[in-house]
DNA sequence: AAATAGACTTGATCCAGGTCAAGCTAAAAG
DNA sequence: CTTTTAGCTTGACCTGGATCAAGTCTATTT
């Protein structure tokens, strides 16, 4: 019963409300830019659950739109099942990255979404945010800025997919994944991957095989360390050339 | 000077203000879901240009935001320049398609988008519909709604390009456009394509030949019929089963 | 009507990366 | 501890689609 109470505790206090205003995350997630009164108003519609474990559902694709989702701590990736049983991951979410946004337009989840690792997440009751953003033009304003960025960064995706080899795919995702950490405060060299191989292939329209090897050589050629998971970054700057192709671009369309 | 005066008018009906509330599109555009007062105070920040002619840019990556664009009649391609005068086309919209919407982020187009038949555009201001749909929550509904519904559609074309073979996208690419026509009131069996072999095959992730060698297939499997760019499909249910692929599901993910 | 040019098609060849197969390793379960 | 399992690596081979190379067709210009 004392022990009961202890663990009580325990979890009241993972699950202390940390209110945006004393979050790390503040300066680049959707509080961003609002004024103190305002961001108390958005506080109050926040939820925050107790952290949920690997493998564990935000949402799945088809559920009806009740909240998006803001990773606190953690990752988060967000995939498209299809019929048979495969998927296609179409991203991993950091902490202060808005999740569910294609969900919006039917009021129905278009992907699905599972925290790679335990992870403490934000929820907001969307119905309240597009309530509380009519009435605070700075939060339309954020929604607007992030909603638009999400389409940045698929277009961003569009063109790797659609133009880069391998090799650049894989730098260039090494590559972001390194300047968002440095965004979040931890180092752009030296960092752990949240996801498997197999998960980097299929975001990246690779086999599993291709990403090891790519692994095996970027090492060899001293361009990092890999070890598992864990990842050190040796010479941003060669990987920076690599990712962008610099070969190779005859695609110019000659038009009237 | 008769003649002139003759040009004047011409001109000015061709240029003649086709209010939301007497165009076709608007069940399908912007103004979708407002009431007859809140379509007028949109109407009235909306500006409609004499017709552009192919080759003609609405914007240029890079350009500051000054207005969001959408198609009144003809069509329009969006792609990202490549330093080296490549590019990867990132779409092309139909009439009631609203452009631009990448740029809201950073108030600084990301991308290019370029007319590809003459057409009629209409230009919204993105600061006066950004304050607009701040006392306009159905106007902000559908902002929120065409943001979500662009980045659903990247995230279909980001499983097309990871996951499907040159066939599969072809199929589904000539049936997106069949739907979108259909919904605009045009066959969906019977149409022309504005953009070239090669604008497709960069849309798709392939090479120029791969779509040539594509259309003279489906054509003697008879599941259309293609004369330079006139397409009329014959047979849909078939083209629906080529574009979802069947085979090669292996791709599965078992997690945790 | 001839000439030039851009768009498209078709065939031949090549290769990046997928597939298949086997083994390795770490960590979780017993 | 040993076993199991899922994830990862490595090698051998194969193939879809890219690339290279001619043409052909249409439309526009002269």
């Amino acid at each position: 019963m004392g022990k009961k109470v202890a663990d009580r505790k325990v979890l009241s206090f993972e699950n202390i409300k940390i209110a945006c205003k004393n979050c790390s995350l503040v300066s680049l997630c959707l509080p961003m830019g609002l004024e103190p009164e305002e961001m108390d108003r958005l506080d109050r519609i926040i939820k925050r659950s107790r952290p949920l474990h690997r493998g564990d559902h935000l949402f799945r694709d088809g559920d009806a739109l009740q909240c998006l989702y803001i990773v606190k701590t953690g990752s988060v990736k967000s995939y498209a099942p299809s019929e048979e049983g495969g998927e296609q991951v179409l991203g991993f979410h950091l902490p202060g990255e808005l999740i569910g946004l294609d969900a919006i337009e039917n009021s129905r989840h278009n992907c699905s979404a599972k925290v790679l690792e335990t992870s403490a997440i934000c929820e907001i009751p969307f119905t309240n945010l597009e309530e509380l953003s009519t009435s605070i033009p700075s939060l339309q304003h954020q929604m607007y800025r992030l909603l638009s960025r999400e389409i940045s960064q698929d277009e961003n995706m569009l063109t790797l997919l659609g133009k880069n080899s391998a090799e650049e795919r894989l730098a260039a995702f090494l590559l972001s994944l390194s300047a968002r950490f440095k965004r979040r405060g931890f180092s752009p060299y030296d960092f752990y991957l949240s996801m498997s191989r197999h998960e980097i292939g299929n975001y990246l329209g690779l086999a599993v095989e291709t990403v090891s090897r790519l692994f095996t050589r970027f090492q060899e050629e001293r361009l990092l360390e890999v070890e598992r998971k864990h990842i050190q970054l040796l010479d941003l700057e060669r990987l920076e050339n690599l990712s962008k192709r610099s070969h190779n671009d005859k695609d110019r369309i000659h038009s009237t």
